[in-house]
DNA sequence: TCGATGCATTGACACCTGTCAATAGGAGGC
DNA sequence: GCCTCCTATTGACAGGTGTCAATGCATCGA
């Protein structure tokens, strides 16, 4: 719960995300790369986040999680709401389904972050 | 234990960094970027990373840690060790200090892993 | 309305993790 | 040798995390 108003609040408050490597981060900016890398620090996430990324249109619905990676529906659900928390996916419902995209700016967030500068 | 072997055995065989969004990983491959990811889960962590990036010679010594973090000793050698075994720094002996610097390209390799391709 | 289907939540469990106090190890100075 | 300083390790603890079975919730079709 205190997760899940950390993740709308980062995503809300950072303006383009502080640099690892530009100066010395504080507790909260850090705070706040951390816990988006912590939705990466995951095997099975991190193959959600490619399969979405594979997807022909961009979109993959639970179901279609569950034989590739080999999980159960709830362990596959929980990962979706932790990357979704995180902000780095969407979910959209359509009828009996929920269709799952990947949020590329988002990502380029985090990558950005260890982006060497000057 | 079989967490440093891991990160050992990662340092040695990723030719460097499968990508998340070039095609689906396999569980090998996400385990390996998992890991790399995990060490950068953490302010604490990301906090050193950052001051070792502002360094002005590049390296800081433990003890130079340990204020500006608010850690205690023994908390702060355990997250560099942690850095050390995922190949982000490297600590190096000299008299009684031991001198701990970034390891640029292997922060550069986990960035690579969230790069667009096409 | 009822049953079936897809997804989310809950509860329970084992495991991992961040933290510090206490202690051990190593290097230099006396 | 001994003492002091810096760092690493150990032990212990609370809290977090990944996993699944069971259950709840919503939607669709009959």
């Amino acid at each position: 719960m205190a997760k899940r108003v950390a993740a709308i609040v980062a995503r809300a408050t950072d303006q383009c995300c502080p640099s690892v490597l530009a100066s010395p981060l504080d507790a909260t900016q850090a705070g706040q790369l951390a816990s988006g890398f912590n939705a990466l620090a995951d095997p099975v996430r991190l193959r959600v986040l490619s399969i979405l990324a594979s997807a022909p249109q961009g979109e993959v619905c639970v179901c279609d999680f569950v034989k590739p990676l080999g999980k159960s529906q709830p362990t596959v659900s929980h990962h979706l709401k932790i990357l979704s928390d995180a902000g780095l996916v969407h979910g959209d419902r359509r009828g009996k389904w929920v269709w799952y995209s990947l949020d590329r700016e988002r990502l380029a967030d985090l990558r950005t972050a260890l982006q060497p500068v000057g």
